[in-house]
DNA sequence: CTTTTAATGTAATATCGTAACAGTTTAACT
DNA sequence: AGTTAAACTGTTACGATATTACATTAAAAG
C-alpha cells in the first residue's frame, strides 16, 4: 500500500513575495544562534540575507559582490566563513551540481532535502520527501553502507516552465 | 509488499583484482564505439584506463598527471575533452561532491547510478536500486516536475571500513 | 580583569574548469 | 585518388571556485 500523505514541497511561485520569507529566515537564524549560544554576527546575517532574497542558486562570489558594504571588496574566505556557519545550522544548502548555494525552505523541520532544479528559469525547489530518503538509506543499508549523509539533486524542468512552453 | 530482488550493488573488495576489470571496461569501450561509429582514441583510451584503474574517485588534474606518456606535460583541457567524451558514453561518472570521476562499474546495463562514498578509505561503490530511481521519479512528478537527471551521492562508511573499526 | 575561545582581516595560493583558435587527422563522398 | 566536411588535437590564456596561513581583534567564560 502507497503512503498517501501530501509531498512536502516548496517551490518558489512566481508571485511570492520575498522579504516576508527573508524576515522569516532572519528571525529563525536568529533564534536559533540564541538557543545554540552561538553568534549571528554581521557576515553571518548578511550572507543569509543576500541568499534568502534570491530564490535561485548563487555562487559564492556572486555573494561576495554584493557584500561590499563600506565599499570595500571582500575577501573570498568570508563569504565561505560565512556560508560553512549557516550550512552546519541547516540555513543555506549547497547545490553540489552547480557550486551554489539557496536558503533552507524548511528550516527547523529536520529534513534531507532533496533539490528540484530547473535548468530552464533556474530556480530551485526543495522537495522534502521522507519516502525518498527512507529507500535511499534502506537499500544503502542492504547493500552494507551506512550513510551519515545523502545529496540529491533532480535536474530537470519546474511545473511552470513546462506549462509556459 | 516490499520488492525483494537483490539489490545490486557494486562496490570494490579488497582483493579484487583491477587489471580485469581494467581490461572489461576498455572491451566495453571499443565496442561501444564501434556500435556508435565513434572514434575511440588514444587520450580517451589512457583517461579511461587511469580512471578504471583506480577505484578510489580521480580528479581531472590527478588524471592529468598520469597522462605524461612523451614527458610532456598535457594541458588540462586535455583530460576535459576525454572526460566529457567517457562521460557522454557511460563509462565514466562524474562525483559532484568531490569534483572527481569514477569508472562506471556497470556499463551497457542502463541504470541511474546511486554513489556510495566511503569517507574513510575513499572508494565508492555504485548502488543501482530502481527502487530509489523510481521513488524519486514518482515524487519528483507528483511536485509537479519533470526529471531529466538524478544525482545522488550517498556519503558513509563502507561494510569493510565498518568492520575494521 | 585576565584567560581563552571565537571571529575577522588580509594576502597569497591552490584547485577546478573553459574559451578561443589554429592546425591536423579521419571519414565520407565524388 | 582527390576533395570536402567533420571531428579531434595542440596551445595559450584565462576564468571560476575554494583553501591555507597567520596576525589581529572581539566576545565569553572564569
Amino acid at each position: 500500500m502507497e503512503d498517501m500523505e501530501a509531498l512536502p514541497v516548496r517551490f518558489p511561485s512566481r508571485q511570492h513575495n520575498h522579504s516576508s520569507c527573508v524576515n522569516k529566515l532572519l528571525g529563525d537564524a536568529e533564534e536559533e544562534c540564541r538557543r545554540q549560544k552561538l553568534r549571528f554576527t554581521e557576515h553571518r546575517r548578511k550572507v543569509l540575507e543576500i541568499i534568502a532574497s534570491s530564490h535561485k542558486p548563487l555562487g559564492a562570489y556572486d555573494i561576495l559582490e554584493q557584500m561590499n558594504f563600506s565599499g570595500r571588496r571582500q575577501a573570498p574566505v568570508v563569504a565561505y566563513r560565512a556560508l560553512d556557519f549557516l550550512i552546519n545550522l541547516g540555513l543555506v544548502h549547497r547545490l553540489n551540481s552547480l557550486n551554489a548555494f539557496v536558503a533552507c525552505m524548511a528550516v527547523g523541520e529536520d529534513h534531507t532535502a532533496q533539490f528540484l532544479i530547473c535548468r530552464q528559469c533556474k530556480n530551485v525547489g526543495e522537495l522534502n520527501s521522507n519516502r525518498v530518503s527512507e529507500r535511499i538509506e534502506k537499500d544503502a543499508v542492504e547493500a552494507g553502507f551506512q550513510v551519515d549523509q545523502q545529496l540529491v539533486e533532480i535536474i530537470g524542468i519546474c511545473c511552470e516552465c513546462a506549462e509556459s512552453g
